[in-house]
RNA sequence: GGGCGAGUAGCUCAGUUGGUUAGAGCGCGCGCUUGAUAAGCGUGAGGUCGCAGGUUCAAAUCCCGCCUUGCCCA
């Protein structure tokens, strides 16, 4: 057996874990941890891919700590956990890095000048750049996932399996050409991202017009319809009302107006006008109206009332303009009523030739011209000015047209009620998300937009005859076949699978320009991650669906929808059985963070100075997992110093006085031999492991980490306090020994609970504690077994007892504080009420501590009726108000006005308690009442829920010798301190005082001369090397030392 | 503009199905301890539960509206 490793006194994180990490890296633990549980019952996470575009952040700790504690809990708990790391490596935020690098933003002038292929070569090698800092934060904070095997969405192997999954989803017919409304920037011809869209909104005013949309049948009869965009009126296809809105038709000068009826003077102002009668929107479902232009061909059954929930009554006339071409609603509401997508204006956002009057102008600038059209016709009703936000491209400053792209749709509409359905079965965290934020996502659920006209990204493996005919390639097999050549040497991506065509039906082929939304490959990761299905059909069907994932809430219309989707798409599953939703990180002030605010948290701040560990217990212990979690380096410091340098100080402790007595550690003392402390001690150690298993398995570690800081609270705070001289005192035997193990156990079982929180500590602590001490034991506390409660050691009496004796303490030292008599003065009596017997067993039972806590010599129970106490008596709500009801004010008043002590009286001996209220006689039973006892004059009381302390303040002069006694030894200490001298240094001691010191130095010399280690009584003639003077109220004595 | 969440002590957060005197930690005041000591511990003060209505015998908790704030989506 190895002696124990000294410990410094205080927690020092970043040199700890950098000594650990070392050790990790050295012993290659994590992989062996890996080894060990190979064919074990499989657990199975999977990674939701950072996209590595920048360096990791703060928020990214906050994640990875979260993906981190369960993987290791359940390989602690005897899983195989295999952790494959990933990499989301494609998408628009990588594009733009090397735009920006550039300094080129649009689209065909990167075709020109750069070419997709030098500037998808920029993008792989921007991402690989920075998944370097990835792995070293990765790494640095212990988060153990396996990065030699990590997957990336750029390999070949991931785009096969992703192809091979838009195969089967189009083989079910659910992959259709259709278009899509975004934001585009139509200098540049760049479809902006939402995050660019929301930086460029600006204020602006643009004209408010309402319209006249008359009645195909009926001249003199029209809908007003308001519009702020009047550019889009040549490609109105229709008109939407509200289904409930009342309308109104009016007869106004001369002609019929319609108008949703709450906003008729809004819409009228002062203009006369009468209602005819009034309709809801549902009967003007059909209605059909004469076109405001035709200069665009449009097919289908165009220019029609139809309904929708858009609609709304707060500005505008209540009926909406249609342009199914240039709004998100109006697409959506158009294709499901058949309405053709009908372009005016160009890709380069000027109006075509067709539209005559305004044919070449910039979409924008043709505002006035139509206005002026619609006046000379007689159809502009109204025209104003508005003031709004209106986004604009962050780069030329140009108003954004919401534009419909043709596009490529996976039809998940057609599979939304199984998506609700599978969701049900999930378990998320917090709960909420399921039928809240994702329930209603999936309920609201739309097709899924695929493709992206970009360069860097999955190509969509569609090819065509350029005669409307496609075809989906599953396989990099199925395209050889078709071409005839090799392909394994093929880059699948642009320009390369660009160049790949092939001879069909005497026609050629080529793929379509498309590449994919990334969301998709990320999604796509149960499959992808395998190769799967060319490859690894085991792995993959061991490891789907996962039992854990987990990301910020964000990720509820990302990550978590694509999974699900994929997964009920292509195997009707869910994708994941348990998701843990993280919140948001903010500053210390509780504002976002952001670069140009600079108020960034750099993760290595935290590490470098306080450590991994206390920011993991930050994030995983201290805060719910939805919480909104503010962060700076304080705050982690302030976790630090209480909660994990408290359970520090109780290892140091342990090992300072164990490595001082050679402890050791394999000769047991049977449980029923140790003292009752010891056996609380335990009892709460595994209540504490069962608590913390059960919170680890509902994934809640905010509950399990309470209960741990629970105990090391009542390990440091009651077991070592009051159990410091059992380990001070200089004979060995059962009693010293029992205290040892019994501290010993209680670190032993903590530190693994602790271990998935804080790898590095638990870590550092089963080195020094375990490994010297034992010859079977495996290298890493992470290869351990989680802590298994014993419940039979489980004493739930003693639990109940020693929490009776902390409340009584409590309000001890309460009424001491009250009465201002310190706690070295010795009283003779502390008088207690209970609530009841259980309570009065326990102070009976463990009346010792109390009086040492509280430096009383005598504990006496007050009888119920007791003139010391005054009783008020209050209705037990819960039991009175279901009875009751009403009656409960006038039961309330009664009861604080009637004979109390009576009542308690009858009470006390089983009797009901009965009183007239109105002219209702009502009984009292003992469970229908609370009885709170106030505290007497003369007494120094505290009390509290049931309790009563009085402390008999009165001071003998017995009492006082002995309080002067304990001041003595008290300021005898201080001296020594103050001579410099060292704990175990021997003296030489002699005191000269008052009368009332002599008597206490007459009484209790043994006794000080034993407490401050002197050794020898000095004489008359003795000086000593230090002097000092002290005083107690009226008491004086001069202390004279030497050291000897 | 829509959806979801949050708002409780100076700060960070708990608060079960509505029910007695709304809790904890930090900070602050006071004190204790001087053999865990450049540490540790106790105790006290501190709250209009965002605002305003409503339901109820009873609301931090349920309902409606508003304000502030965050996220998601427009």
């Amino acid at each position: 057996m190895m002696a124990f490793q000294p410990v410094s006194g205080r927690y020092n994180g970043p040199g700890l874990e950098q000594k650990i990490l070392d050790f990790w890296r050295d012993e290659d633990i994590f992989k062996r941890t890996l080894e060990m549980s190979a064919g074990r019952q499989i657990y199975t996470w999977n990674e939701g891919p950072p996209t590595a575009n920048g360096k990791p952040g703060i928020h990214h700790v906050l994640a990875r700590s979260f993906k981190d504690i369960y993987p290791r809990f359940k390989t602690m708990q005897g899983y195989h956990v295999p952790r494959k790391a990933g990499w989301d490596t494609h998408g628009l935020p990588v594009e733009h890095e090397i735009e920006k690098e550039l300094g080129i933003f649009d689209k065909k002038e990167i075709e020109e000048k750069i070419g997709v292929a030098e500037f998808n070569r920029r993008c792989r090698e921007s991402v690989m750049r920075y998944i370097g800092d990835w792995e070293k934060m990765t790494e640095r904070m212990g988060f153990w996932v396996n990065m030699e095997e990590a997957y990336y969405t750029l390999d070949n192997n991931y785009i096969e399996s992703v192809w091979n999954l838009l195969k089967v989803i189009w083989d079910k017919g659910l992959i259709y050409q259709g278009y899509k409304v975004v934001p585009y920037d139509p200098r540049i011809g760049a479809t902006l991202s939402s995050h660019e869209v929301a930086q460029g909104y600006k204020e602006v005013e643009d004209p408010s017009v309402t319209v006249r949309f008359r009645l195909l049948d009926d001249d003199n009869t029209s809908f007003l319809v308001w519009t702020t965009t009047p550019w889009t009126l040549p490609s109105n296809m229709g008109l939407a009302v509200g289904e409930n809105i009342d309308y109104v038709y009016l007869d106004s000068e001369g002609e019929t107006l319609i108008v949703a009826a709450t906003l008729q003077e809004a819409v009228l102002g002062e203009r006369q006008a009468r209602v005819i009668r009034t309709v809801k929107g549902s009967d003007l479902v059909g209605l059909r109206y004469q076109r405001l232009f035709d200069y665009l061909e449009a097919e289908g059954d165009i220019c029609r009332v139809l309904t929708a929930d858009f609609v709304s009554t707060e500005d505008g006339t209540g009926i909406v303009h249609i342009a199914p071409a240039y709004g998100v609603d109006d697409l959506e509401l158009g294709q499901r009523n058949g309405l053709p997508v009908v372009h005016g204006v160009g890709l380069d956002g000027y109006f075509k030739a067709e539209v005559t009057p305004v044919a070449g102008k910039f979409f924008k600038d043709a505002d006035p011209i139509l206005i002026d059209l619609l006046k000379d016709r007689g159809l502009l009703f109204k025209s104003e000015r508005y003031l709004h936000n209106y986004p604009f491209g962050w780069r030329t400053g140009d108003p954004l047209i919401y534009y419909a792209k043709n596009a490529w749709y996976i039809r998940t509409t057609d599979v939304a009620e199984r998506m609700v359905e599978l969701n049900r079965t999930i378990n998320w965290v917090p709960q909420t998300i399921r039928d809240g934020r994702f329930g209603n996502w999936l309920e609201n659920n739309i097709d899924w937009a695929l493709s992206r006209e970009r360069f860097w990204g999955t190509p969509l493996p569609v090819w065509t005859d350029g005669e409307g005919n496609y075809r989906c390639i599953g396989s990099l097999q199925e395209l050889e076949e078709l071409t005839g050549r090799a392909l394994g040497d093929l880059d699948l991506h642009r320009p390369a699978v660009d160049d790949v065509t092939f001879e069909a039906d005497g026609k050629t082929w080529t793929r379509v320009q498309e590449v994919i939304d990334c969301w998709f490959d990320s999604g796509a990761m149960s499959y992808a991650q395998w190769h799967y299905p060319f490859e690894n059909k085991e792995t993959f069907e061991s490891h789907f669906p996962a039992d854990y994932i987990c990301e910020a809430i964000d990720q509820t219309r990302g990550w978590f929808y694509t999974l699900h989707a994929i997964a009920t798409l292509v195997s009707d599953s869910v994708a994941y059985r348990n998701c843990v939703c993280l919140s948001h990180i903010v500053d210390e002030e509780g504002k976002k963070m952001s670069k140009s605010k600079g108020n960034i948290v750099n993760p290595y701040d935290v590490f470098d100075t306080i450590g991994a560990d206390p920011l993991r217990w930050y994030f995983l212990a201290r805060l719910a997992p939805e919480v909104q979690k503010r962060i700076s380096v304080n705050i982690v410091a302030d976790v630090a110093a209480s909660f994990v340098n408290t359970f520090w100080n109780t290892y140091a402790f342990f090992v300072m006085y164990a490595e001082l007595d050679k402890i050791d550690l394999s000769m047991d003392v049977p449980i029923n031999e140790r003292a009752e402390i010891d056996r609380w001690a335990l009892s709460l150690l595994n209540q504490t492991i069962v608590d913390t298993t059960d919170a680890m398995e509902r994934y809640d570690a905010q509950a399990a980490g309470s209960a741990i800081e629970s105990f090391v609270d009542q390990l440091s705070n009651w077991y070592i306090r009051r159990n410091r001289r059992r380990f001070w005192k200089a004979e060995a035997g059962n009693d010293k020994q029992a205290a040892y193990l019994t501290l010993y156990e209680c670190l032993d079982g903590v530190h693994r609970l602790m271990a998935p929180f804080m790898p590095f500590l638990s870590e550092a602590v089963y080195q020094n504690l375990v490994i010297t001490q034992r010859d079977d034991t495996l290298p890493s506390v992470h290869m351990t077994d989680w802590p298994k409660a014993d419940t039979s050691q489980i004493d739930s009496e003693l639990i109940f007892g020693f929490d009776i004796v902390q409340n009584i303490v409590s309000l001890g030292r309460s009424a001491r504080e009250a009465s201002k008599v310190r706690v070295r003065q010795p009283l003779s009596r502390l008088l207690v009420r209970v609530p009841d017997g259980r309570a009065r067993a326990a102070v009976e039972r463990h009346g010792e501590q109390i009086r040492d806590e509280l430096n009383i010599k005598n504990i006496e129970f007050l009888a119920p009726d007791a003139e010391l106490v005054n009783y008020r008596i209050k209705p037990k709500l819960p039991e009175l108000g279901k009875r009751y009801g009403k009656l409960v004010p006038a039961i309330r008043t009664a009861l604080a006005e009637c004979d109390s002590t009576a009542l308690v009286r009858a009470h006390a001996n089983d009797e009901t308690y009965m009183l007239t209220i109105g002219d209702q006689e009502i009984s009292f039973a003992p469970a229908d009442v609370l009885v709170e006892t106030e505290s007497a004059e003369g007494y120094a009381c505290a009390e509290e829920s049931g309790y009563l302390v009085a402390l008999d303040t009165t001071l003998s002069e017995d009492l006082l010798v002995e309080g002067v006694a304990r001041e003595l030894v008290r300021t005898v200490q201080d001296a020594r301190k103050q001579a410099g001298l060292e704990i175990s240094d021997r003296i030489v001691l002699r005191i000269e005082g008052s009368e009332r010191v002599v008597a206490a130095l007459d009484a209790y010399r043994d006794y000080l001369m034993s407490e401050t280690l002197a050794s020898d009584w000095g004489g008359d003639e003795f000086i000593g090397e230090f002097t000092s003077e002290r005083s107690l109220d009226e008491d004086r004595w001069v202390i004279r030392l030497s050291k000897i």
